[in-house]
RNA sequence: CGGGACAUGGCGCAGCCUGGUAGCGCACCUGCUUUGGGAGCAGGGGGUCGCAGGUUCAAAUCCUGCUGUCCCGACCA
């Protein structure tokens, strides 16, 4: 993409009601621009994250045999009527009317709707498990929207909702979801920590919320710091074994938030020494909630001895929006972002520093052109503002790797390769250059 | 929902207390010069001061109401 004809409205100066660094850096690197409060426009830089994070999100999802469908965002009130959250659900609830006075609601989640969906088709304990999720925006209208899309009204979620047979059952697909959401957030260079998070209907262990450590985080939290070095399901992982050691391995230490926090267990279970505590970032949550849905909308499939049993479920949500301003919290310094190159909006930023220099342009076109041809994501800066200006620029937008072209680098037949991480410039002669750009990218984690 | 602030060109702010019809920096436009860390000179365009009402000869400035936004706390992916 050329910067010439792509849409980056950058800000120069910090927006007045922007107090986190994401929210600030979001509005300054042209992400996103508010349009009410708790409410995101993405522009074409933020979108391309988001689309980036989604994809990740969409992979591990089905990779842990969960299926992708779409609900609406605007669902009717009957559903939630029937299982009775259409009175409990306080103002959050976006209600609203159509021509026909008839009650609908924008969606703060889909409990209702997809035991509905599933229940209507599946009939029998052969049709389970089954494991549906979607990606959709949902709206709560939050009392205090703040930190930007940390805690917007309308946001961008992933929910999934599991179905089984029996709690046994039910246990293996929460599982699947928990060790599905360790290997997501790390693919985004996050460390997740599964936090004990208050117990279900059935009580026990079936609830987590996964955080990341961040000074912004809103909620304080209390683990071992061994969660901070554990090694993380590796690519092979078969979601079909037993997870029960890699879910007990993780649940063993001492996580907690503070609303479930137990400073006597704490200092019982933990050493001095390997108390952690830190501010949290809530990115995911997983939640075993039994029969709770499908009694009151009699969801019930036919069990082997040709009983009717009710469906057994968790939903499994993901902060899909809010995880870009999480990631910005987690990588960035004073001069911008430093994007994960799994996130990252492009992978590369090219900068002509010497725009009125025929060579400079001539030997820019090549290598955009060779990028392009090498399937590289590239932000290509054409314009014919100074060095400093793209320089600074480049580096607030944080793109992981930038190749920078001037005439002081061409008289010496080079390129220079500045890696957005560290800091590090290389310079590499100009034939060399996409080649080892293309070694670059993925090499370094994340 | 309790408490507290703010609202003036695109952005950041001053002016308000002590009413006299709007100013600064950045951004933008034109020209020339510049080009490896947010350039220089010259010229130029843009706001009626959140909205409504009131006081006054006169309101950005004083008063009332409304709306919006932000911050702290309690709740949430």
């Amino acid at each position: 993409m050329r910067l010439t004809r792509y849409f980056l409205p950058v800000l120069k100066e910090n927006p007045a009601e922007a107090h986190i660094v994401s929210h600030r850096l979001m509005l300054r690197a042209g992400l996103v621009q508010q349009q009410t409060a708790g409410i995101y426009a993405w522009l074409p830089l933020g979108f391309r994250v988001l689309k980036k994070i989604e994809a990740i999100v969409r992979d591990e999802q089905e990779r842990a045999g969960s299926i992708e469908v779409l609900m609406p965002t605007i669902q009717s009130a009957d559903l939630w009527k029937r299982s009775g959250r259409y009175q409990e659900y306080g103002k959050e609830m976006l209600r609203i009317q159509d021509r026909h006075e008839r009650d609908l609601l924008y969606g703060p989640t889909n409990e209702e709707m997809i035991t509905s969906i599933f229940s209507s088709a599946a009939r029998s304990y052969r049709d389970l498990p089954r494991n549906l999720f979607h990606i959709q925006w949902k709206f709560r209208d939050e009392v205090r929207p703040r930190f930007g899309v940390m805690r917007g009204r309308e946001f961008l979620m992933k929910d999934g909702y599991s179905f089984d047979v029996d709690v046994e059952s039910a246990r293996r697909s929460y599982r699947r979801m928990f060790v599905s959401y360790l290997r997501t957030f790390e693919r985004m260079g996050l460390r997740a920590i599964p936090m004990a998070a208050q117990a279900g209907p059935i009580g026990g262990d079936l609830s987590h919320e996964f955080s990341i450590l961040a000074e912004t985080g809103e909620s304080q939290i209390y683990c071992h710091r061994d969660l901070m070095e554990m090694s993380m399901p590796g690519n092979d992982i078969d979601y079909d074994s037993d997870l029960e050691p890699v879910v007990e391995q993780w649940t063993k230490p001492y996580a907690r938030a503070d609303d479930e926090h137990d400073p006597a267990v704490f200092e019982a279970e933990v050493a001095p020494n390997d108390r952690l505590e830190a501010r949290g970032i809530e990115v995911g949550h997983v939640f075993f909630f039994g029969s709770k849905y499908s009694e009151p909308l009699e969801a019930t499939v036919s069990t082997p001895d040709g009983h009717s049993v009710p469906l057994q479920s968790g939903s499994y949500g993901i902060g899909v929006s809010r995880l870009v301003g999480a990631i910005i919290e987690a990588y960035h310094d004073d001069a911008g972002i430093i994007w994960p190159e799994s996130v990252a909006p492009f992978q590369v930023g090219l900068a002509n520093l010497g725009p009125d220099k025929p060579e400079c342009v001539e030997c820019c076109e090549s290598l955009y052109t060779q990028l392009n041809n090498a399937g590289i994501e590239t932000l290509f800066d054409d314009t014919a503002e100074n060095p400093g200006v793209k320089l600074s620029r480049m580096e607030l937008i944080g793109l992981p790797w930038q190749l920078r072209i001037g005439p002081r680098s061409l008289k010496k037949g080079v390129g220079e390769i500045q890696a957005r991480r560290t800091g590090e410039n290389t310079e590499v002669p100009l034939d060399n250059l996409v080649e080892r750009i293309r070694a670059l990218l993925g090499e370094s984690s994340p």
